[in-house]
DNA sequence: CTTTCTCCCGGCACTCCGTGCCAGGTACTC
DNA sequence: GAGTACCTGGCACGGAGTGCCGGGAGAAAG
């Protein structure tokens, strides 16, 4: 029963693993801390931690490998949906989630990926993999069009801008204001540009929305920009 | 005189150092190939290699950095152009220019950056530069209207995106077809669907566009539902 | 021609990451 | 109580990347 006099005992150890690490990464920095150093801190044998994570990167992004596959099994269990580019903004939105779920992590992680240029590399093969999810995706769904290829991977890519862009921009602030409406907005922008009119879901009445656009031709993040405005957003 | 009896005299020792690990990669594989199997073919000492190249991946990838340079610098060089879109997708264009130079060797080097994870990782960060010069250069022109940073860092996601797609394209069929072409519609998707109206060079009116929009409490996706609707898209 | 200065190259030694292998320990089963 | 399967730690090894230093070639100065 004195085994466990200050290491964690429930935590299986990978959760512990995780904790000194951190510790060590943001009081010493990330390259200054060696695996040896956060193995001798939990207490646990070096060869444990390439047990539980491929790579010292990986203990940075604990739950990533989690999250994508609950993206997928996401993207999979969905009907034939008349509307995919809400679908993947959906799936999305199931990232933000998770880093929502623990602000303060990943807060601190943010921090971490900002500065250690090897970390923003493997961020970027995170990330990477989620696009592909979302191009895979929606590959399947525009096998009927034109450029369905080239829609699919676009479109994922823009999704995946938007989402980042008011993920990062709610990290700044330090995990404070509402992430959900901020990336809902971003979203929102992408779907707006490529034309995801999302299906009606029920007796809703077209005559709630009057529209008048003059100049057919003007470019249509104008249109939005000025919809935007007039609702009072942004 | 007789010093170079196979060894090239005049690429300076950094092109037989690619030419060198190319050959080697080619007929063992990348993970296979060390090192020092690289400059013992090459016939230098190992401590040269990183002089010329900080890691064993940018050896594939020996031309990027001028790339890069010559994109930052072609995007510093435009004046206060009315139409920055076009000026990224130009700026892509270039990245395709470098790539069509030497048809044999992209094709080699997309073939091993296709079977080796560690390569698509690095070639991953390579692609996240272009793409944040092309997002920086945009914010900067982007600050009047709202969201710029959320705008700039979307069109460049895209039309990276949309550039990768038609040059990948064009590497698997082995650079036999017109990649000038091939990459000319993707991006022209992109210009498309984000408003790079051929060209309205000048005065912009706002007036160009008018919203009236009833029923402030409807959703955004109604509001955009009908905004397309109007303009005849979809 | 000699000397000196400078720059580039090669060799050595070191740290650290990641992996294969094996021994010991614990818990669960029969 | 014996057997078994899994988890853990220790050891050793290969390969990447870095700091340091000695040496040689070539240019500049005498």
């Amino acid at each position: 029963m004195s085994a466990t006099e200050k290491a964690e005992a429930k935590p299986p150890m990978r959760d512990a693993l995780v904790a000194a690490a951190f510790q060590l990464f943001l009081e010493r920095g990330y390259e200054q801390t060696t695996v040896d150093d956060i193995v001798a801190l939990a207490g646990v044998g070096r060869r444990s931690f390439f047990r539980y994570f491929p790579s010292k990167e990986d203990v940075v992004f604990p739950d990533h490998e989690r999250c994508l596959a609950d993206m997928t099994a996401f993207l999979a269990a969905s009907e034939a949906d008349a509307e995919p580019v809400r679908r993947v903004c959906d799936g999305a939105r199931l990232v933000l989630r998770m880093y929502a779920e623990n602000p303060s992590f990943s807060v601190q992680r943010y921090r971490l990926t900002k500065k250690v240029p090897g970390l923003r590399a493997y961020e970027l093969s995170v990330v990477w993999r989620y696009e592909r999810a979302l191009a895979e995706y929606l590959r399947g769904r525009f096998t009927g069009g034109s450029d369905g290829s080239l829609r699919a991977d676009v479109i994922a890519s823009a999704v995946v801008a938007a989402h980042n862009n008011a993920l990062r921009s709610w990290l700044r602030s330090d995990g404070e204001g509402d992430a959900t409406a901020t990336v809902d907005h971003a979203l929102g922008y992408v779907q707006a540009a490529f034309g995801a009119a999302p299906a009606p879901p029920a007796d809703e009445h077209p005559e709630d929305v009057v529209v008048v656009v003059s100049r057919r031709g003007a470019p249509l993040w104008r249109v939005v920009q000025e919809i935007e405005t007039t609702l009072g957003r942004s």
